[in-house]
Parts: structure tokens; sequence; C-alpha cells
RNA sequence: CGGGGUGUAGCGCAGUCUGGUAGCGCAUCGGUUUUGGGAACCGAGGGCCGGAGGUUCGAAUCCUCUCACCCCGACCA
């Protein structure tokens, strides 16, 4: 691709409205460009980006034996009524409707879809084991888009959908999509890990979570030293801490307590480390409040609490509500004679002698024992896991927590959709089956940005090859110098013709200009022809990896770079 | 949804408090000189001052309503 017909529009300044260096720098490349909240036009390098991610997930699917379709991103109303998510999926679905009133939305996912495809073209179960996946526009009304394309509301998503007819047949078909997956990533070049994820509100058994590492990621993984267990933090199981036990055998007190109400308050009022105390905190669902505690310096895991009481609309209470329903300010709040049911994290089983609110305003307890002072409440994981807890897996090794960025989910789903759309197969026995469905979701525009994320330096992008929008580019100094020109337009051509994608930079520009778009556009190699170089019989080939570059003679420039880029295209 | 902020040339901003029909830098176009890390000089074009209504002799500026975008929080297959 020539510069000089090329819409590249680069910027010298940061935008105002980006926060995180993937959304900067891909305004700043001339990538994209802002059309309304979290709504993006793709310019001609974004969308080389775009279609070489594309192309690999495509190869990796096909491999794997997928089959690429495409379905609307209109969908009727009535399959969403079908399985009952157009009243569960709440704002994110945009609804519409047609001149004849009838109701729409532009698809977040296609689960209905593809079952009532399948279910109207599959009858046998030597059909089966079938995978379908189409790579295409979603859209989800966010409730807040942010960070360009990392979290937009349109967005190029690939999303497969496996059908199996029994639980062996569907961990195996997983189990290829979480093969396919690794080398997806992988041949992106990226640094990933597949972790254990809640499944949500999807439903379903099993459930991996694939986070490119970053810092600016939006969730938090925790992953063992010792074995290869890693979790989402949403997910991850809590080992049980050694317990606290009390220093001494001292009797419960109630101790005045006029200023203290945090943890940390407390803790400095006893002069106590933050983990000798029990927090209290009141949630509720439909099936009413509840009462929950955990180590002072832990913090609560809302999913786990969620899952585990079973309710609908779980929330914390508001400090108002609580003073209605207990009679004591949250600071005070406490189990002793609590007439909530009560459930405590699992770190606290084995504790003895805390200090925890006395559910009188302005008072805490100190030395309360189970079974002596209260009831031993039900315990269960509540909290999440902090840097350093021992893995619940191992038991040998202990956590860290990383930065993730979602750019990859695959689930187990069962039969949630089949069954309720009715699709069934004709078994070995010729009886109705109903067949079980996974689901396997990439963010193939969000990976665009993931990997700006994690490959950048202070002058712009570090593309890695596989995903670079040109494999090389040719900084052609002075377009009128003839000599310079016509060796830059041999090289472009022996490249072309190679099969490479070279890009020349044959604007009329200073140098200074072209050196710095070239440092912004971030493709891995990159020659610099002029004059000078002529004259001496070599040029400059550069790394915009590393920053090294070598004098190359002028008659081995071409091979050279087409040996170099292709060595790293096969790694 | 709650809180905060911003809308003035393609981009970044000043002007708004204190009303007199708009300015700076970059970018763009023409010219001259330059040419190995974001050039210099000369000249030029480009604005329904987000939108609607109001106050006023007169509104970017004051008032009312509205729309859009950004940030923090809540929320989040």
């Amino acid at each position: 691709m020539r510069l000089s017909k090329t819409l590249l529009p680069t910027l010298k300044e940061d935008p105002v409205e980006a926060q995180i260096v993937s959304h900067k720098l891909m305004l700043r490349a001339g990538m994209i460009r802002q059309l309304g909240a979290g709504i993006y036009n793709w310019l001609p390098l974004g969308l080389r980006v775009l279609r070489k991610v594309e192309n690999i997930v495509r190869q990796e699917m096909d491999k794997a034996g997928a089959q690429e379709v495409l379905m609307p991103a209109v969908q009727p109303a009535e399959l969403w009524q079908e399985t009952g998510r157009w009243e569960q999926y709440g704002v994110e679905l945009l609804r519409f409707k047609d001149r004849g009133g009838r109701d729409f939305c532009f698809g977040p996912t296609h689960e209905e879809v593809i079952t009532d495809l399948v279910r109207n073209e599959l009858r046998s179960y030597k059909q089966l084991p079938a995978n379908f996946y189409q790579i295409q526009s979603k859209f989800r009304d966010e409730v807040r888009p942010r960070f360009g394309i990392m979290r937009g509301r349109e967005f190029l998503m690939k999303d497969a959908y496996s059908y199996d007819l029994d639980q062996e047949s569907l961990d195996n078909s997983y189990d290829l999509m979480f093969k396919a997956y690794q080398n997806i990533f992988k041949s992106c070049g990226l640094s990933f890990r597949a972790v254990e994820a809640d499944t949500g509100a999807i439903g379903g058994s099993d459930s991996h979570e694939f986070h490119v590492l970053a810092e600016s990621g939006e969730d938090a993984i925790a992953s063992c030293n010792s074995c290869d267990y890693a979790a989402n933090l949403e997910k991850a199981e809590a080992g049980t801490p050694k317990a606290i036990p009390s220093p001494t055998k001292e009797q419960m007190q109630k101790i005045a307590t006029p200023e203290a109400k945090t943890i940390d308050e407390v803790s400095e009022f006893f002069t106590v480390t933050p983990d000798k105390t029990v927090k209290s905190l009141l949630v509720k669902t439909d099936e009413g409040p509840f009462m929950l505690l955990l180590r002072g310096d832990h913090e609560l895991n809302e999913i786990k609490a969620s899952n585990f009481l079973d309710g609908n609309n779980f929330s914390l209470l508001e400090p108002e509500e609580v003073k209605n329903i207990t009679g004591v300010s949250v600071g005070s709040l406490g189990p002793v004679g609590a007439k909530l049911p009560v459930i405590a994290d699992l770190s606290l089983a084995n504790n003895s002698g805390f200090i925890c609110g006395a559910n009188e305003d302005g008072y805490h307890l100190t030395g309360v024992n189970w079974e002596r002072d209260l009831p031993k409440p039900k315990f269960a994981d509540l909290r999440n896991v902090q840097v350093g807890d021992s893995c619940s897996r191992c038991g040998s090794g202990t956590l860290r927590l990383d930065r993730g960025i979602e750019v990859g989910h695959v689930f187990k789903l069962g039969d949630k959709y089949t069954k309720s759309m009715g699709m069934t197969v004709l078994n070995q026995l010729g009886r109705e089956q109903t067949p079980l469905m996974g689901c396997y979701g990439i963010g193939v525009s969000r990976i665009v940005a993931a990997a700006i994320e994690q490959n950048h330096d202070d002058n712009g992008i570090v593309w890695p090859i596989s995903l670079a929008p040109f494999h090389v580019e040719i900084l052609l100094i002075n377009p009128k110098e003839e000599a310079a020109a016509n060796l830059a337009n041999d090289i472009y051509k022996q490249l072309q013709d190679s099969g490479l994608e070279p890009l020349l930079d044959d604007r009329n520009e200073r140098i200074g200009v072209k050196f710095k778009d070239a440092d912004l556009i971030g493709a891995p190699i990159r020659v610099v022809i002029g004059g000078r170089g002529i004259k001496e019989g070599a040029v400059e080939v550069q790394s915009r990896v590393d920053g090294s570059s070598e004098k190359v003679v002028l008659d081995k420039v071409a091979e050279l770079l087409i040996n170099r880029a292709k060595n790293l295209l096969s790694v």
C-alpha cells in the first residue's frame, strides 16, 4: 500500500477522550474514529488488523472442524420470548420495532437464532456432533461504554455453538474449542491465560475465560505459583487460612467504642491487626435479609454470596435499610444476638477471641468465641481471594493476582436452550433426544485493543507480526530523488511478489514526520531509503521491536527483508 | 440510574464571570527555501459558538428547555 494514496490520519497529540494506551494509540495511528458512544468507524489501517485477527480465528475454527455460517444481526422478538430472555436480558438488549410494529432486537448473542436453525435442519444423531460459528457484529447497549473498542457497544465477535448427543461428546467438543482458543491466542502473539470462570446468568456447568494479561484489564485473575490453577477473582476458590487463635482465654466483653466504626478504626482502637476483627454485612435477596460475616481484612465476593444464597436480586443493603431492619448503625453490627440468618466465611470457622460489633451503637465485643458466646453459623466461601492466600487446589502453592482483558469465553450450556426451544434429534434407538449445547465466544475487535495494550512503547504500537497491518514499511526519504524512489519501488514490488504486505511511505513529507508515523503504526520491520544510502551503496534496515538497525548493501535488501519477515511469520 | 464535567474551524484550546456578530496553536490549500527523527517564511481558505425558545437595540456570553459526548460510581452474557 502506498501511503500517499491511503487515508491514514495520524495525530500528534493524545485525544482527550482516551484513557488507556490502546484507545489513544488506535486514534493516533488513524485506525479508528468514533461515531457515537461505543460505536466506531474502522479506517483502512485498523481494518487490516481486524481482518488479520479474523483470519487467524477462522483458520483455527475451521481446523477444529467448526463450520462457518452467517446469521442476521437483527432478530425477531419471538425467538427471545421462547427462551424467556426477552424479559430477562435487561437494558443491554437493544430493542426496536419494524414498520409493522413487530418487536426486534439487534443481536447481542445468537443462541436462539442458531438453535432455531439447527432444530429445523438437524434430525439425526448421525449429524452430531456439529459446531457452527460466525464472525459478526454484535450490539450490547452497555451501561457505560469505555476504553474505545475495548468495551464498545457495537463490536465484532466470533461466536460458535456446538451440539452433542451426550455429556461425553460435549466434553470433547468443549475440549476441542479450548485447544483451538489456545492456538488462536498463541497465533496472535498474545500472552494469555485460561482461567476458570463463573457461568453467570447464561447458566451451564463448566466455563473458562481466556484473558490477555495487561495492567489495564478490567478483570482480576488469581493464579497459583505451584500448580496450574487459575480463576477469575469472581470465581477463585479461597483455601482455608490458618486459624487465628485468641491470644488469651478471655471472656467476651462489651467495650465502648464511640469513635470506632470502620474496621481500620476498630483495629486501631484495640491496637490489633484487622484479621482479629470480624465484619458484619447485611445483604438481601428475594428471600429476605441475611447477615454475612467476614474476617476484617477480607473482602466480600458478591457473586459467591449470591450463588450461595441462591436467591434472585442479590444486593448489599444501604446503611439506612440496615438501621431500619436492625435498629443498629452499620459500624456497630455484629452476629451476637442477631435476629437474621447468619452465614460466615470459611476463614472464620476456627477463629476464636475475635472482635465484632455489639449490635448496639458505639459498642464492640471482644473475646468472642463460637458456641460459647453465639451459635455456630453456616460457613461458606464468601470472600475474594487475596495475594498470598494458599491455593485451594494443590494446597502447597500461593496465589497471585493479575489484571486481565477477557478476550474469549467458553461455556458448557447443557440443554438450557435446546430444551426450551424444543430441539431434538433421533438417537440410535429411534427416540427423540435433546442435544447438549456449548457456546464459545471471542471478542475479535477487542483482541486488537488487547494486543496493543500488550505491545507498545512510548512512541507507538509494536505489532506482533501476525497482526501487523504491514510486515515491512519502506521509508522513502525524498520521493523526488529518482534513484531512491526507483529503489524503493523496486523493493516494494519484490516484497509484494513474495506474498508479503509492504507499506511504502512515498509522501512528500519530511523524514522526521515519516519516522514518527512509522513508530506509531508499528510495522515490525522497516527500511530507510534515501540518496545518502544509495551513494554509500547501503541502506538502513531497522527493527521496530528492539530499535536495532543495520546497513545492508543495495542488491541484498529485498532478499533480506523477505527472509526476515518470513522467519518472523513462521515462528 | 446517581454524581461531576465538556460542547467555539479537521484536532487541541482561549474568549463566557463583566453582552457590542470570534481568536490562538497544530492541520489544510498556494508559493519560496529546505530534506536522515514531528522545518522556516509569505499568503489563503475554513465557524448556524451542539440545538430550540426567551431576555435585550444587540447574545458564543444572561435565562429556560433539550441533545450529544467524557469521567467517577452503581450495573454487567
